[in-house]
DNA sequence: GAGTTTGAAACT
DNA sequence: CAGTTTCAAACTC
């Protein structure tokens, strides 16, 4: 089977991803003592930052609670009540072309939900746990599955899976470690940590682009496409509600560009929001287009309509406000959704709006008529939107569904009409002017070579353009993308269960128990982001969504947990397998829970056309050792001296002071649990301190080699423009000279 | 680059 | 759980 038993969920780690969730330990937050969807957590105390491994599963199948104080102004024929615990409310309209209708969301403090047209079949409740998780997942619309729309945020998470109408599922995944910005940079309250994500995707080249930022208001990413095709921004802001009741908004604005006539898209999205705003940038030529949430089908006429879902989670109250303005066709496809989001992939936009306030919602507060001509509207629970989140999703034509024999998977490629033809290459990078986003970083895969991974390097891919300060400045987005792809296998998320996060990338989870057939799928930030290596950074699976103290960490979590030192910007080793298919544990790729991608493997089956065995694999490591995918170098309470090896070592020979040993590889000391033999790895080992001082002096040496390289060719350069342009012409010698120059520094300085 | 060494992972 | 085998990385030459 290729789907992991439910029980695996109970097991997954919840850092699967994160190493670092260690250290949340220091605060454990109320933590909601169930999931249960009737207990009322209190999300004030909750920040949302804690890993609360609680989903929000939106309609789940099983039976709602707290409905009294829902309320829905919807007036679309299929509305549906969902639960949220923890006095969230979500509310979800969907308007059909014809009519606009307009959402209102309940008041009352409770929990709501509503769900409009455009999300047939709607019955199930929605249920919203105060942990911050949202998921919203669309089915497919071929009527046989149910559609499910789900964002999934979990302190660092956010997933969005959808199907387009024709079935083709869209799944961002985004790490947890994106909700926690680094909090140095950012407004200095850990506690408070808002996060941004912002998914991109312009002209022909989809960009996908997942910011966070530590303020609470602060602007999601935009993305300028030359053709405007595409535009997805979201940008989820955590804030967690201290005791002066901070607010926390999450807003996610999922945006699809029309190609001739969306418009008003734009305008909502560059709206300014206070306290923060959402730019998104579009190729003034092209307009976004109109947003459809749920299945509405946004017919071209209808481009200025949008759809936005606002999921506003207020504190004791906290809502959820999902409102979809589609007009569509009566013909359009997909109709008839189970899930209880739709969101349709093509021309929708989708607003979710987090806000922790105190201030309860008003009815009919949501201003989002769905009307087909109105620009994007953002609905405001519980007070002004101030954060948005623009994803624009790919028009069908801009979808490619990808089939991936025997995979349980749906897979989508979004791939952004070339101008000149096919772009299979994230072509433009994107610069990311604030480095404390990174771990939002936009992402680009490539269809081909895959390796999941969060881009170390900011601003390969897609440009980003972010205030610094992350305090309340909104944050702009740009990225300008001739050729991207995005793959992402999306599975309908009926309901997401806690410590998911430990299951290791692509794993499908079983459906739990009552939950119907509907299982989910685990999407490691990886899948979302695939980077060509030269620009990211590897993202261990676990460690990417860890609370990075710095920038760097965010990046990638080296295996072990390593500390930032390691992750600066190293894309993870090619493996070298031959016999093992890459499916087992000795394969580092599949151990972190990537996809091999330009590595010299033989037979590799860690990839995307064989997604079936690598579940089974998956399977059958987690069956072995529950904890195969967690990180085995756990964070120390203190920091990097109490890292340790989660089962020490066994080394015999190598005095523990090669690379053989993994303690030592994580350049951390060998403890008692280890079981090695003439170890040397310890504080006072005068070897190791040896071995420590010559591996400083050789980094020293590259960094000076490198300083000198760079201000040789700094100097060289220079010295060329201020030369006649004869010189520069016949400047067949300058490599050679620097070359020259760059081999003078003595190297032996240390 | 080929061959050896090493220890984790996998297997029995 | 212990012993053995397999495997791929680390290391040496």
């Amino acid at each position: 089977m290729d789907v992991v038993s439910p029980d695996l969920n109970s097991i997954l780690p919840d850092e699967i991803m994160d190493t670092e969730a260690i250290a949340m330990e220091e605060d454990p937050p109320n933590e909601p003592p169930a999931p249960s969807v009737q207990s009322e957590p209190e999300p004030a105390q909750v920040p949302m930052e804690i890993e609360v491994s609680e989903i929000v599963s939106l309609c789940p199948a099983t039976a709602p609670t707290q409905k009294t104080q829902a309320l829905t102004t919807s007036t679309t024929t299929d509305s549906t009540l969902c639960s949220i615990s923890s006095g969230t409310q979500l509310i979800v309209t969907s308007a059909s072309s014809a009519g606009l209708k307009p959402v209102a969301s309940s008041t009352t403090q409770s929990s709501s939900a509503v769900v409009g047209q455009g999300l047939p079949k709607l019955s199930a409740p929605l249920t919203l746990p105060a942990n911050h998780q949202l998921i919203l997942s669309k089915v497919a619309a071929d009527g046989k599955s149910p559609g499910t729309t789900v964002l999934k945020q979990e302190g660092q998470k956010l997933l969005v899976t959808g199907l387009s109408k024709s079935g083709q599922p869209l799944v961002l995944a985004l790490p947890h470690t994106w909700s926690k910005p680094a909090t140095s940079q950012g407004t200095g309250d850990g506690k408070a940590q808002p996060t941004q994500f912002k998914v991109v995707t312009t002209g022909a080249k989809p960009v996908i682009g997942v910011q966070a930022v530590t303020s609470t208001s602060q602007l999601l990413g935009s993305s300028t496409s030359l053709q405007a095709q595409q535009l997805k921004t979201v940008q989820i802001t955590k804030k967690t509600p201290v005791s002066t009741a901070g607010p926390m908004i999450t807003k996610l604005i999922i945006t699809k560009a029309l190609n001739s006539k969306g418009l008003t898209g734009q305008a909502a999205v560059q709206a300014p929001m206070v306290p923060g705003r959402v730019l998104s940038q579009t190729t003034p030529l092209t307009p976004p287009r109109s947003i459809a949430v749920g299945e509405a089908v946004s017919t071209p006429q209808n481009i200025s309509s949008s759809s936005k879902v606002a999921i506003s989670p207020l504190k004791s109250p906290s809502k959820l406000t999902v409102v979809s303005v589609a007009s569509q066709p009566p013909n359009s496809p997909q109709k008839s959704m189970t899930l209880p989001i739709n969101v349709a992939l093509g021309q929708q936009i989708l607003t979710v709006q987090q806000t922790s306030t105190t201030s309860p919602v008003k009815a009919g507060t949501s201003q989002s008529t769905a009307q087909a001509v109105k620009p994007v509207q953002t609905v405001a629970i519980g007070g002004t939107p101030q954060f948005k989140t623009i994803i624009p999703l790919a028009t069908p034509p801009n979808v490619q569904q990808i089939q991936v024999p025997g995979s349980r998977f749906h897979y989508v490629r979004l791939v952004t009409a070339t101008t000149g033809g096919s772009t299979q290459h994230t072509a433009s990078p994107s610069t990311n002017t604030n480095p404390s986003i990174q771990p939002g970083k936009p992402m680009m895969m490539n269809t081909a070579a895959v390796r999941m991974s969060v881009p170390i390097v900011p601003a390969q891919t897609v440009k980003q353009v972010v205030p610094k300060p992350m305090t309340s400045a909104a944050q702009v987005v740009t990225t300008s993308q001739t050729q991207q792809r995005l793959i992402m296998p999306a599975t309908p998320l009926p309901q997401i269960q806690p410590n998911l996060t430990n299951l290791p990338p692509g794993t499908v989870l079983a459906p739990a128990p009552g939950a119907g057939n509907m299982g989910y799928a685990v999407l490691p930030a990886q899948y979302v982001t695939q980077i060509p290596q030269s620009a990211f950074v590897t993202l261990a699976s676990s460690s990417g969504f860890s609370a990075p103290t710095s920038i760097q960490t965010q990046a990638r979590l080296p295996l072990n947990g390593l500390s930032a030192p390691d992750t600066t910007s190293r894309p993870r080793k090619p493996c070298n397998c031959t016999k093992s298919q890459c499916l087992k544990l000795y394969c580092d790729c599949f151990a972190n829970g990537e996809f091999c991608n330009n590595c010299n493997c033989v037979n590799c089956f860690n990839n995307l056309d064989h997604e079936s065995e690598r579940l089974k694999a998956i399977k059958a490591c987690l069956d072995r050792n529950p904890v195969a995918f967690k990180p085995k170098i756990g964070k120390g309470k203190e920091g990097e001296s109490d890292r340790r090896h989660s089962k020490g070592c066994n080394c015999k020979k190598s005095g523990c002071l090669k690379n053989y040993c993994e303690c030592y590889e994580a350049k951390i000391m060998c403890s008692s649990i280890c079981k090695c033999v003439g170890c040397k790895n310890f504080e006072e080992s005068p070897e190791r301190k040896t071995l420590m001082h010559l591996a400083d002096a050789a980094e020293v040496r590259v960094q000076q080699q490198t300083a000198a390289k760079t201000k040789l060719s700094s100097q060289i350069s220079d010295l060329l423009t201020r030369t006649t342009p004869a010189i520069t012409s016949g400047g067949g010698n300058t490599e050679s000279l620097i070359n020259l120059h760059t081999k003078a520094p003595p190297t032996g300085s240390l």
